[in-house]
RNA sequence: GGAUAGUUGGCAGAGUGGUCGAAUGCACUGGUCUUGAAAACCAGCGUACCGCAAGGUACCGGGGGUUCGAAUCCCUCACUGUCCGCCA
């Protein structure tokens, strides 16, 4: 959400910098403007009646209290009649507060001056590509088929217990995952991070702090008895730590890192690209997440990026990092990288990481400001990203390190697996 | 699931209709004292909105009501603690 102050006072800056991601901001910033101007002339008109009110009681108590009773009583009734006049602005400015926010939550952050245009993923523009493809035998497979050569991934079983999308890892499968859960932990940890373990649903207020609702609500799994929801990603419960929180900017930035299983309801997704491991109604990623000071943010946002960088070294996955162009960017995204590695066997790049700089976008909704000595409280900026998300790093492994003898397991995850090959 | 007690400022904790944005203690910040520190003493110390400012308004879990006036009374919802039951 945006700050109201910085719609009034850049909406020029705003408009212009919307149309890279496509988004004409000029009809709305209109209307919140024209709302907040109403907003504020009936809060005036309130705050006086209420003044008056105010005094007006504090008089009549005094009366009271002196014996002065039939003054008091023509008192209370020129009270009486303010009370009307009241209550019809109390609605009104109750009913103006609620449009405002209707019409912010309709309006996406405003892109980064860096942000390339562009209307999909096509446009992204590619900043570096590391590591080389390997050439893989003529009989190479899909991670699909190999899942089920070696027993690591049984997806039919999944079917029958939940449903499709819901894989089962089984035996050297299983051990992968927690081995990759450790590695991206440990790493994370090495980096300054501190792991948390967060609870997996989430009440109603957490799922609007970082955004997931109100528009979002169908891609996440609901339990309606409780009203709670199924985290869509760790950033829902670990973000919402700082919802409604005041920092010292002494102790910024704070990092967090977490493993969560992640539920996506994903409707209407279909074909190819959902085949194997590509897309799950529920996986495995660990999330790093931080609260950082404005001037600091983008400096943050690209340690984030090279401890993610770090992360597939170690894993020996050729990728490639990408600029998001604007309409490929989240709607609460300022920046968003997206690091993505190459999948030999379905000769494509899968990814794997996005991280992202929200700037004070999610800060607003959720009331999360830092505080410089004594001075008055300021939004934060907060961060997150994928450190990293499993199964296409999964996908990716098992593709691009099949030999004849099996599948190699990278240096780094050897001791988290307790094998070197998959066979 | 049953019973019961609660929800007040960073924390603890008073406050049952007016003078309460709210005592007191702790914590925190500044100062005095001290070679320095501790202790003691003095002062400050919530958030948001409106306003050029002076100042005003709102907020004592959320929402609604009674009243000239509500932290205080009523209704309702949510959450938390404790005991019992069940249970990894």
């Amino acid at each position: 959400m945006l700050e109201l102050s910085r719609i009034r006072e850049q909406k020029e800056d705003i408009i212009e910098k919307m149309k890279v991601r496509k988004f004409d901001a000029e009809a709305h910033l209109n209307k919140v403007i024209k709302l907040d101007e109403e907003r504020r002339s009936t809060q005036m008109a309130l705050d006086n009646d209420l003044a008056e009110a105010n005094k007006i009681a504090k008089t009549v108590g005094q009366l009271f209290k002196e014996g002065k009773q039939e003054e008091a009583n023509a008192m209370k009734a020129k009270a009486s009649s303010l009370k009307g006049s009241s209550q019809d602005l109390k609605s009104k400015l109750a009913e103006l507060e609620d449009e405002i926010k209707n019409e912010l939550y309709q309006i996406p952050n405003v892109p980064n001056a860096i942000v390339p245009s562009g209307n999909s993923d096509e446009d992204n523009e590619i900043i570096l590509e590391e590591g080389t493809i390997p050439t893989l035998l003529a009989n190479a497979i899909p991670h699909w088929e190999l899942a089920k050569k070696y027993n690591l991934i049984d997806f039919e079983l999944g079917v029958k217990i939940t449903g499709a999308g819901f894989p089962v890892y089984t035996g050297k499968g299983a051990r992968l995952q927690r081995a990759l859960i450790n590695f991206f932990i440990d790493e994370a940890d090495k980096n300054g991070f501190e792991e948390v373990i967060a609870p997996l649903l989430v009440n109603e207020s957490s799922a609007i702090g970082t955004g997931q609702l109100p528009d979002k609500e169908g891609q996440m799994y609901h339990c309606e008895v409780d009203d709670f929801y199924l985290i869509p990603t760790g950033e829902v419960p670990i973000t919402n730590i700082f919802r409604d929180v005041i920092i010292q900017a002494s102790d910024l930035p704070v990092k967090k890192a977490g493993h969560t299983p992640c539920f996506r309801r994903e409707a209407g997704s279909y074909g190819s690209d959902v085949r194997g491991l590509n897309r799950l109604h529920q996986f495995d990623k660990v999330e790093i997440v931080q609260v950082a000071h404005p001037d600091k943010s983008y400096e943050i946002l690209d340690e984030m990026v090279e401890h993610v960088k770090g992360l597939l070294r170690k894993l020996e996955l050729p990728f490639r990092v990408a600029k998001l162009c604007g309409g490929d960017l989240g709607f609460t995204a300022a920046l968003t990288f997206d690091l993505e590695v190459y999948s030999t066997a379905q000769q494509k790049w899968l990814e794997v990481s996005s991280i992202s700089n929200f700037e004070s976008f999610q800060a607003n909704r959720l009331k999360l400001r830092f505080r410089e000595g004594n001075e008055k409280p300021q939004l934060a900026h907060t961060l997150n990203g994928s450190a990293l998300a499993l199964p296409r790093i999964v996908a990716a492994l098992l593709e691009n390190n099949q030999t004849p003898e099996g599948i190699v397991i990278p240096e780094a995850l050897r001791n988290y697996t307790g094998f070197d090959i998959i066979n």
